[in-house]
This record gives structure tokens, C-alpha cells and sequence, in this order.
DNA sequence: GAGCACTGC
């Protein structure tokens, strides 16, 4: 048990599931666990797998069930409601919570936390007739609508009517909604809008521990809340960890509840000398799990993608030797990582059958976002990979960085989900005491030009001595405030611009809004939203095998005309073209654009998403540069053919280079490219349109990214004189809003 | 001739 001083107060709890429910398992047996246990488990999980991620496809029509049926449902649920260490502990915990203006409430995997309490104070509210709803944010989508229905039910309602959820593109809920379930950026959507927040009377906060900048943002958002305008407003910070100290001094010294949760122990085994070779070590170690160990899946974690294909490659060959030779179970590997299929991820969760041991490789994905039952191992190479932000350089590096403490806690946590469990942590005992306490925070590492434009919306005037939970740092706090600047958001005395209103609202990255609002004033709103649309998704298009590199590469530049002078922004529209129009205008079906998309390597589900991004953007710009249908629709007469169109070519990537003026490079006479920014040479990604075109005078790119050199991502091909034009008129822009 | 973890509006 944690000790911590008076005036933290610790709520301990009920037994623990004792070992004698656990049936002692037979070597090479699927150990058998407790009913309940796996009941608690399943009804307590907020996360879901991405098999289930597939299926949600956007505004559901929830089932509704008449009153009868909504209350066998309530007694039959409540059975495992009073299982729950927060439900036997209501008591306390409420009177806590009552009495406090700002709790902390750590509660481990499995105490009920993020179900239980909300309810209890919902009851609250209904009791004392107060007014008010309660806010429940979550850092994923998939959790914050499992919560909401799961509550739903255990409350008797229907999903959207008391409780109710609120995620980009889908809010399910209604006037009459008192519990919300919603993503953190959507209560600070909400915070833009209405800058007391008072709708609620009770603001949780889930999961505060992953310290997502999102997250970040609202405690701060909180805190200047209640030493302000909303001293009424209550709190509850809930995290997973040992965070607690760091949130209860934010809050002036809230207190602190623990509640205990369920689960099993976790033996952990070191290396005796550390290993040079991280995925041999890993298939030796997954090799000897399965020699000498019961049955059991086995979870591996990974940095990244190119050490998980390789595991699996080798262990499937060697599991095959091995299983012929001696009698072991056949051992069959599955990788897993956010940029395989939903097809792909969903075979990590269909049980093997017979005398076989699954044994996955996974990235940072398996840590929080995806729960893979039937785990009793888990071997951890103990490195993730970590993105960072260079602000002096405005660039990205990819690096291989040891896990925190924390993180290797919550690896290792993984294997005692259901039962006792093993965890082999390929690094010495002493290297593990030398790692940091907790992850380093996402805002500390991030652009935070988007955060700072947030800031300015709500009318922040002092950004670095903001009520920051985490400051990010003076230099990297000026470089976002220039970066806006440059972008005319801000004007001379860092005031918000009206253009600087409009981007904060849009739903996209401050310099794509940048190019939006260019685009509407320079009539070419319709094409640069689809481009838009397409660069605001994640691995749209996916990288091709190398058997089938050349094969795809030659489709994409068959069909894209225009992409193979001018570059990737262009290619994206001629592929959303195909797509939308031709696809569609033979009504093909669902099949056939499926078939297309793997032809040319590209997400089908990732198209879905653009289509889904497009209809929101074409929204906003309706409602906020007073566009009306005629002004988004006029390209649509007829399949549009850009490729065709130089002038218009020429009009859509100088709106791109309003935004990304910063990111251009100038050929020189040896071929290469020189930034304008630093004057550093920089490469065009082999991935790119352009990457075999040398004759560019001079290139524009939405990313760069340095990895073993410098290179520039989404590429196009622009001349030099627009450079000068667009440098031209973007100081006229802050001159004239200087002048007003 | 590269190869990139994860979220969110």
C-alpha cells in the first residue's frame, strides 16, 4: 500500500481475488480463471480492440428499448456494479468528493472508477435537484462511447438521452442528457465556445495520467476556471498511476483518494547483460517461454514497425522447427501496429486453436489503445519510438528512446490482466533504476503553434505565464506566437486576427487553415478542402511491399498526370477524384472501390475518413466565410480533370504556400535542394511523386522529417516567382491588419 | 531508393 501524509486520505479496499479461485493450471493447459474475474474485466475495460474500431462507422442509430426492458437490464448488471471496489466504497469516496472543490482519484485498472462515479454523482444531482451536468473527457473516441453505453445500461436509460457521448462526428445526445461522455478535444471545442463551461457542474477527467496535450490544456483550462469566473465548478482528476502528487499541487494540495483495483501479480524476470541485438534477443526469449512455460499467449513490445516484421518473420520460421522436433506448442506470430489494416490488427485477437501459443509483436499500440485477452506473458525490449519537435528548426526527428518506469509498469501490467502473470524485461535490473520516473509529457516535445492559437481564441494575452499545467517552454512558446504571426492569426501586438478566429475553429492544423481561408478568397475553396481532407489522414496511402514497389508506384503514376510534374498535393486530388467521382459515377459498389484502393496501395477506410473530413470542413466554410452551395459546388459539374488545368494548378498551390511559406526549398545547380528557412540541404522522400524528378526549380513540402537524413514529405513543385509573390502580399496582410 | 509510435477536432 502507498503511504502518503495526513492529509491524504486512503481508501483501501476489499479482498483481492485470492489465488484459490484460480484453478492451478496444467502445464500446456489454457489456464482456467474465475467467471467473475473475466466478467470484471470485460465489463470494466474502457478500451476496446480495433476489430471493434472497424465496425464503428460514424452516427449509429442506437437500439432503443422500452422501460421494461431498460430495467431487467439495470438488475441484472448491478450484480457486478457491487462487485466493484468503487461501488464498495461508495461511501467514503462520495463524502470525499462532496466536500472537496478538486479531487484526485487514483484508481487501478479494474476499481471501477470511470463507470461508478459519474453515476454516483449523477444520482447526486437528482437528488438535490441541482442543476447542471457532469463532463467525462477520455483521450480516445472508442472509450468514451464503450463508457456511455455501458453506463447507459447500468443507469436504465438510453444511450443519448441522460447519458449520452460527444465525439468528432457523432454526438449522441440531447437536451435532456445530464452524464457526457466525451473526448478531451472536444471539451475544449466546447471550452471555445462557451468559456465558463456552464453547462457542467462536475468536470472529470479521465486518464489524466497519459498526459496527452489535450489533456494537458483542460487542467489548465480548469484551474483558471475556478480561481475565476466558476469557483462552484467541481474537479476529479482520475489517473492510473503515481501522478497524484503532481495533479493535487496543481490544484492547491487537493487531496488524494487511492482506490485499490483487480488484478493479478506480475513477476518480472531481467537480463543478466544487456543485449545488442534486440529482436534476437526476443525470439530467444519467446523460444524459451514456450519450452518451459504453461500455456499462455506472449505479448512482445517493439519500437516500431521494422523490428516487428522482422520478429515475425524469423519466429514463424524457427516456431516451426522447433514444434517438428520437440513437443512444444507451434508458436504463430502476428504484428501489430497502427498503420496495418483493420484486417491485419483484427488477427491478433482470434484465439489460436489446438496445440498452438500466439505470440504478438506490438509498438506503444498494445500499451493503451488496444487490449488483447489471453495474454500471460509479456516480453518488453523496453524501447518505444517518440516523435520531437525541433521549434528552432520547425522539424520532426524519429527516435528510438528507452520507456519511462511508468510505461514499463504498464507493459508489464498487460500479463496479469486475467490471471497471474510473467514479464521479461530485456535490460539489466540496474538499467531499468537508471529509466525516468514517468514519460515525459507529449506538450514538452510538440508544436504547440495550435495550442497557443487556442490560447489567443479564448483571449489569453500572457501566454508563457499561462495557468500552464506543464509550460512548455519560453523559446518553444515564441516560436508558435511567430509561427502565427507569420500566418497573419496575430497581429503586430499579438492580438488575434479575424482570420486568426476563423482558423482556431477549424477543425484542422493552424497552417492547413491557414491555406483554407486563402483558398475561399481566392476561388478554389472546393478543390484545396478535398487536398486538405486527404493530408488531415493518417496513412492514407500505405507503403507498398517491396516485391510490389515499382508495380504500384507505376499504377499511382499512370492515373496521376498532374501529380507526376507538380507532386503529391496535386496526386491527392486526382486520387480523390477517381475515387469520388468516376468511382462513384458508375455506381460501383463498395467492392469495387475497395479493389481500387489495393491496387494502388492506398486505405480504404482512410478514404472514408476524408469523405467524412470533407463534409465537416465544407461545413465550416459554409458557416464561417458565409459560403454558400453554389461556391463549394461549382467544380462538380462534370468529373474535374486538374491534372489538365495549369492555371488552376498554379492558383491551388500558391494557397498551399500562404501556409507552408517556411517549407520551401530551392534547386540548385547540383541537383540538390537548399531550405529557405536555414539554407540546409534536404532531400526529397523517396516515397514523393518527385522523387526521381531533378528538375524543379524550386519545391514546397507539409512536413519535414529527419530520420537518418533530412527529408521532405508531401512534395510539390513550385516556381520562384510565386515565392516572391506570396512573400510580397503576406507582409501587405500584416500590414494592413497593423493598420486597422 | 525510405521505411514513421500514438491520439484529437
Amino acid at each position: 500500500m502507498v503511504s502518503m501524509s495526513s492529509k491524504h486520505k486512503i481508501v483501501t479496499t476489499t479482498k483481492k481475488q485470492s489465488k484459490s479461485v484460480v484453478k492451478k493450471p496444467h502445464p500446456f493447459k489454457r489456464s482456467t480463471v474465475h467467471p467473475t474475474a473475466r466478467k470484471i474485466i470485460r465489463f470494466e475495460e474502457t478500451e476496446t480492440n480495433n476489430a471493434e474500431d472497424d465496425e464503428y462507422d460514424g452516427p449509429t442509430n442506437h437500439i432503443q428499448n422500452n422501460k421494461q426492458q431498460l430495467k431487467l437490464k439495470v438488475q441484472s448488471l448491478l450484480k457486478t456494479r457491487k462487485t466493484l471496489p468503487v461501488y464498495q466504497n461508495k461511501d467514503e469516496i462520495m463524502n470525499h468528493l462532496r466536500s472537496n472543490p478538486v479531487t484526485v482519484l487514483i484508481g487501478e485498472t479494474g476499481s471501477g472508477k470511470s463507470t461508478q462515479i459519474p453515476q454516483f454523482l449523477l444520482d447526486d444531482l437528482y437528488k438535490d435537484k441541482k442543476h447542471g451536468s457532469i463532463a467525462v473527457t477520455q483521450p480516445r473516441r472508442v472509450a468514451a462511447i464503450n463508457l456511455a453505453t455501458r453506463v447507459a445500461q447500468e443507469f436504465g436509460c438510453n444511450l443519448g438521452s441522460t447519458v449520452g457521448y460527444s465525439v468528432r462526428f457523432d454526438n449522441c445526445t440531447n437536451s435532456k442528457t445530464r452524464l457526457k461522455y466525451l473526448t478531451d478535444g472536444m471539451l475544449l471545442r466546447e471550452l471555445m465556445m462557451d468559456r465558463n463551461l456552464k453547462e457542467y457542474s462536475v468536470v472529470i477527467i479521465d486518464e489524466a495520467h497519459e498526459r496527452t496535450v489535450l489533456t494537458d490544456l483542460i487542467l489548465g483550462f480548469l484551474k483558471s476556471l475556478i480561481q475565476g469566473p466558476r469557483p462552484d465548478l467541481k474537479i476529479i482528476v482520475m489517473s492510473a498511476t503515481i501522478q497524484a502528487e503532481k495533479f493535487s499541487q496543481f490544484f492547491n494540495n487537493a487531496p488524494i483518494l487511492f482506490v485499490e483495483g483487480r488484478k493479478f501479480r506480475v513477476t518480472q524476470y531481467y537480463l543478466k547483460a544487456p543485449s545488442d541485438d534486440i529482436v534476437d534477443s526476443i525470439i530467444r526469449c519467446c523460444v524459451q517461454i514456450n519450452q518451459s512455460e504453461q500455456m499462455g499467449d506472449i505479448l512482445c513490445f517493439l519500437p516500431g514497425q521494422e523490428e516487428i516484421d522482422k520478429a515475425v518473420t524469423i519466429l514463424n520460421k524457427v516456431s516451426e522447427v522447433i514444434a517438428k522436433e520437440t513437443k512444444v506448442p507451434l508458436m504463430i506470430g502476428h504484428p501489430l501496429y497502427a498503420a496495418l489494416s483493420p484486417a491485419q490488427q483484427s488477427l491478433v485477437f482470434s484465439p489460436v486453436k489446438g496445440f498452438k501459443r500466439k505470440v504478438v509483436f506490438s509498438t506503444n499500440i498494445a500499451e493503451t489503445s488496444v487490449t488483447i485477452s489471453g495474454v500471460k506473458f509479456v516480453v518488453d525490449s523496453g524501447l518505444r519510438k517518440v516523435k520531437v519537435w525541433r521549434h528552432q528548426l520547425g522539424l520532426a526527428t524519429l527516435l528510438t528512446v528507452p520507456i519511462s518506469q511508468a510505461s514499463a509498469m504498464q507493459r508489464s501490467g498487460r500479463a496479469g490482466r486475467e490471471s497471474e502473470g510473467k514479464c521479461y524485461r530485456l535490460y539489466c535490473e540496474s538499467d531499468y533504476k537508471k529509466l525516468p520516473f514517468e514519460t515525459e509529457p507529449e506538450i514538452a516535445r510538440s508544436d504547440v503553434t495550435s495550442p497557443v492559437l487556442m490560447l489567443k481564441r479564448y483571449g489569453i494575452k500572457d501566454i508563457v505565464n499561462w495557468t500552464w499545467f506543464e509550460n512548455p517552454g519560453r523559446d518553444s512558446l515564441i516560436m508558435g506566437l511567430q509561427e502565427l504571426y507569420t500566418l497573419a492569426a496575430l497581429d503586430d501586438s499579438g492580438k488575434i486576427t479575424e482570420r486568426g478566429k476563423n482558423m482556431a475553429l477549424l477543425p484542422i492544423q493552424p497552417h492547413l487553415s491557414s491555406v483554407l481561408i486563402k483558398a475561399s478568397e481566392s476561388g478554389c475553396l472546393s478543390e484545396v478542402i478535398d487536398i486538405v481532407s486527404c493530408l488531415s489522414v493518417e496513412n492514407l496511402l500505405l507503403n507498398p511491399q517491396p516485391e510490389e514497389r515499382d508495380e504500384v508506384n507505376e499504377r499511382r503514376l499512370t492515373i496521376c498526370n498532374g501529380g507526376k510534374r507538380y507532386g503529391d498535393l496535386i496526386m491527392l486530388k486526382e486520387l480523390f477524384n477517381v475515387y469520388f467521382y468516376e468511382l462513384d459515377k458508375s455506381s460501383s459498389s463498395a467492392d469495387e472501390r475497395r479493389d481500387w484502393c489495393k491496387e494502388l496501395c492506398i486505405s480504404y477506410r482512410g478514404f472514408k475518413n476524408v469523405i467524412k473530413v470533407r463534409e465537416q470542413l465544407r461545413m465550416y466554410c459554409k458557416r464561417l466565410f458565409g459560403k454558400n452551395d453554389q461556391d463549394l459546388f461549382i467544380a462538380e459539374e462534370g468529373i474535374p480533370k486538374i491534372g489538365e488545368n495549369k492555371d488552376e494548378i498554379s492558383k491551388i498551390l500558391k494557397c498551399f504556400l500562404t501556409g507552408f511559406t517556411k517549407n520551401c526549398a530551392i534547386g540548385m545547380p547540383d541537383r540538390s535542394y537548399r531550405t529557405v528557412s536555414t539554407g540546409e540541404t534536404i532531400s526529397v522522400h523517396p516515397s514523393s511523386m518527385l522523387f526521381s524528378n531533378k528538375s524543379c526549380p524550386g519545391i514546397m513540402y507539409t512536413e519535414y522529417v529527419f530520420t537518418t537524413k533530412g527529408y521532405a514529405r508531401n512534395v510539390s513543385r513550385i516556381e520562384l516567382s510565386w515565392l516572391q509573390e506570396v512573400v510580397n502580399n503576406g507582409t501587405a496582410v500584416a500590414k494592413q491588419k497593423v493598420s486597422e
